[in-house]
RNA sequence: GCCGAUGUGGCGAAAUCGGCAGACGCAAGGGACUUAAAAUCCCUCGCUGGAAACAGCGUACCGGUUCAAAUCCGGUCAUCGGCACCA
């Protein structure tokens, strides 16, 4: 026997896969479906991370497996090629940023069928190919037309010295990333798509999911539903301002209240605040930090009172101060707050700081030391009407109140905020839409898209702030759809979450002209049955591609409410330090030299038993040896093999071997189901032979895992066929269970014995037995016995005293 | 700070519903084969004491519930992901 040579038999198959087509879906809609997806990835420059094939094996495993049992599987894979880092790097080295993209593509692309994926190539899509953005942009007029679409005035960061605009992330401790200037809030005229519009649906059809919980969680909290009302306050100056609270019944509680600096009545009152210095400077300061940091909890509260405007509480007519404070968003609720300081931590500590009065309206707490926030117990005080009611009574009464009296009502609010759908950059879809002075804004006709991305000269922003496109006069000035006249195209263009928001559908029937894609194709393929990716999407990609996949059930194009039956998330692979892989770290790990040196089975074994696939795990160069020890051992049952089908003495170890990695994929537990089959392999090669019919059901087992090691074997063996074109073995619950079990002698719990029952005995026999124990007898001699238990096929435990 | 998660040997980890902690693998030590090395095969391997039998301790830390806790409850600490223009 030669020793196993992968670098051969690995590219002889991945070959015959490519020409046979055997991963390619078919179109075949009578057929038993499952798609499968992973997230598609960014192609970017550094190439493929080791980290994207532990994603990608997986569902490549239960792709494999699902096709071994039947199915017409879609495990397709594409390119989420618009964004930043490509647009950064064109820039850097005078490059076309399309340029840059087929390069990162073609590397990616070789890399990923280095590893023996099997998806269908021939469903490949790009966001960045007109053909795709197209629809992007087709979707994006859908949007404009159902007012779901519309523009807004924004802050954004702003670089002093770059004259640009910046992504969050280009903005560290407050200064631009590239130059170290400072970083200001602008206000810009911004794309937004009401993504809040869908905010009930988005968190209430979670429930009827196959996500894991702590998916739904966090999706649930980044909605933040909470349920309250809107009060109005009147002021002194005859006008007025909402407030939204999810405590109205703490109304009489309400000492002050606070505006976001933003807020524009602050403008309208100019002439009459005393202290206009002091209000501006303080907005002025505001307006340089993030949300993020304006809102930490345990920093210091800062806060300018306004003086010459007060606000009249509604309930008792009372005058309170009005004050400005950085931690009061303007993009939150209605950027007001009423300050109930006995019952809020934050406004509690405002009030102590600015010596302002504290009410205690719950009883219950000591307003004196600390908000009495709990709002299960204690009763109404201090309140008027209210008094002597539970809060959630009092909570019923004032709304009512409020609506009688028009002041206020009962309101649902939602932390979620509307998405903030323009780049001041080059490389994304362009915005179909014609602004006219006349007509306002006009969106193209379906007939002249794809709007294609012209060429530009350079890639960098205008010194005013907007996109390179700008500058492109001849293709800004058109006339306008409408009236004919002269108008300006938009030339923002989309975030890069915008192609991946939709990208599932693609796959279905990628190289349809006519549409997203056909009818047939979206009602035999969606739902997705599974889609895995990282927890990092949560919020944003995995939201973003609910809201739109429910618009398109609305305006019926897709035939499902949701877009993914299922879905899963893999934990980061980290350096072999423990920390995130990066180049600036010096840890990372490159998948090409683990292929030329080990293989690509052995790659993909490795990541799939390093762990948990939910956890974060470090690589480990030493462990791949393991599984390289694995695949060579495997291999070598070829020099042992013998006739017949399964042995008596492996009966049971073979139908449970089915069992345990049949449902382990199913369950995304790929490490112990490879354990499982390293475990008989140890069995196989105690006994000294394996039968054929052994063999063949360990290379069925372990093909998902390990395709082209198996292929070959099985060819080897002559077994007839290929592994892609068997079924996946089956088991026989009844040979899995072992007539006698060893179960554990417990006294007090702690296991004194083992001793060998029959599977099905009786408690009364199980503790006899455990009884007749020469330990357990000397242990339990004298004392009396309290307690016996027997938990089948697990122990007895004899509590004595 | 807020939201979500995680913490088990020297290391990666495993452990249906609360039921024998450490499966499987790595590293290490010892041995076989070999002129030698690599590869391969066999043995040992949580900690402490003991020649051994065995005993005690042990799942981040403190406390609780239970016949029984890695698992449930309360608190503490540490680490990681996200925080809306990175993808």
């Amino acid at each position: 026997m030669k020793s196993y040579d992968f670098k051969s038999v690995e590219k002889k198959w991945r070959q015959r896969w490519e020409e046979t087509g055997v991963f390619h879906a078919r179109n075949d809609y009578t057929l038993p479906k499952f798609y499968c997806l992973v997230e598609f990835p960014y192609p970017s420059g550094q190439g493929l991370h080791v980290g994207h094939p532990r994603s990608y094996t997986a569902l490549d495993i239960v792709a494999r497996k699902k096709r071994l049992q039947g199915f017409n599987v879609l495990y397709p894979m594409g390119w989420d090629a618009f964004g930043l880092p490509t647009e950064n790097y064109a820039i850097k080295n005078h490059m076309h940023p399309g340029q840059v993209t087929v390069q990162n593509v073609a590397r990616f692309k070789k890399q990923l069928q280095s590893l023996g994926f099997s998806f269908d190539w021939s469903r490949e899509i790009n966001t960045t190919d007109p053909e795709y953005y197209k629809w992007t942009q087709w979707i994006f007029l859908r949007l404009y037309e159902k007012g779901l679409a519309y523009k807004k005035e924004m802050a954004v960061n702003w670089c002093t010295s770059c004259k640009c605009v910046l992504a969050n992330e280009e903005v560290v401790n407050g200064v631009c990333e590239r130059c170290g200037s400072d970083v200001v809030r602008k206000v810009k005229s911004q794309w937004m798509l009401k993504i809040t519009e869908y905010a009930r649906r988005l968190i209430d059809d979670l429930d009827d999911l196959n996500y894991i919980e702590r998916v739904k969680i966090q999706q649930k909290n980044w909605i933040g539903r909470s349920e309250g009302a809107e009060v109005e306050f009147r002021t002194t100056e005859g006008d007025s301002f909402t407030v939204f609270t999810t405590r109205p019944d703490t109304l009489f509680g309400a000492t002050y209240s606070v505006l976001s600096p933003e807020n524009p009545l602050i403008d309208k009152w100019e002439a009459k605040i005393k202290n206009i210095g002091e209000v501006a400077a303080y907005r002025d300061e505001c307006a340089r930090k993030s949300d993020f940091e304006r809102t930490e909890l345990n920093k210091d509260k800062t806060g300018v009172r306004i003086d010459g405007v007060e606000a009249i509480n509604p309930v008792n007519g009372e005058k309170i101060p009005i004050f400005i404070a950085d931690y009061v968003l303007i993009s939150y609720g209605t950027g007001a707050i009423m300050a109930v300081p006995g019952h809020d931590t934050r406004d509690w500590d405002f009030a102590r700081k600015f010596s302002l009065p504290i009410i205690e309206v719950v009883s219950g707490g000591d307003v004196d030391r600390e908000a009495h926030t709990d709002c299960e117990t204690g009763l109404m005080v201090n309140s008027g009407f209210l008094t002597g009611l539970s809060v959630a009574d009092a909570k019923t009464e004032i709304i009512k109140w409020l609506s009688d009296n028009g002041k206020g009502a009962a309101k649902v609010s939602y932390k979620l905020r509307d998405w903030v759908f323009s780049r001041q950059r080059y490389w994304g879809e362009p915005i179909p839409i014609i602004c006219c002075g006349k007509c306002g804004h006009v969106p193209l006709d379906e007939s002249s898209l794809p709007l294609r991305l012209p060429e530009v000269e350079s890639y960098e922003p205008t010194d005013s702030g907007e996109s390179p496109l700008a500058k492109l006069t001849d293709w800004v000035n058109v006339k306008c759809p409408r009236c004919g006249g002269d108008a300006k195209r938009e030339t923002d263009t989309m975030p890069q979450w915008a192609g991946s928001s939709w990208y599932f559908l693609r796959y279905c029937d990628p190289h349809n002209d006519k549409e997203i894609a056909s009818g047939e194709a979206l009602d035999y393929w969606t739902p997705v049955d599974w889609y895995n990716g990282g927890m990092e999407h949560t919020t944003l990609h995995l939201l973003y591609s609910r809201f739109w996949h429910k618009f398109l059930y609305d305006i019926g194009v897709v035939p499902t409410p949701e877009p993914y039956a299922k879905r899963t998330s893999h934990g980061m692979i980290l350096g072999e330090n423990g920390e995130k892989m990066s180049k600036s770290r010096g840890n990372v790990v490159n998948p090409d030299d683990i292929v030329n040196e080990y293989g690509a089975d052995t790659m993909r074994l490795y990541e799939m038993f390093i762990g948990d696939f939910e956890k974060a795990a470090p690589w480990s160069s030493t462990s791949v040896k393991g599984c390289k020890r694995f695949v060579d051992r495997v291999w070598a049952l070829q020099e042992i093999i013998i006739k017949g089908e399964y042995r008596a003495e492996l009966e049971g170890d073979m139908h449970r071997l089915i069992k345990k990695v049949t449902e382990d994929i199913d369950n995304l537990k790929a490490n112990t189901a490879i354990a499982a089959m390293m475990s008989m392999l140890n069995r196989i090669y105690e006994t000294g032979a394996v039968t054929r019919g052994e063999l063949k059901t360990f290379l069925l087992l372990l093909n998902p895992f390990a395709p082209h090691l198996t292929e070959e074997m099985w060819e080897i063996c002559r077994f007839g066929g290929e592994v892609t074109g068997q079924k996946w073995p089956v088991f026989d619950s009844e040979k899995c269970v072992d007539e006698t079990v060893e179960i554990a002698a417990q006294i007090n719990g702690k296991v004194r014995a083992r001793i060998v029952v029959g599977a099905d005995i009786s408690a009364d026999e199980a503790i006899s037995q455990a009884k007749s124990d020469k330990k357990i007898k000397d242990a339990i001699e004298g004392k009396t016995i309290v307690k016996e238990l027997y938990v089948k096929g697990r122990l007895v435990n004899i509590v004595v005293k």
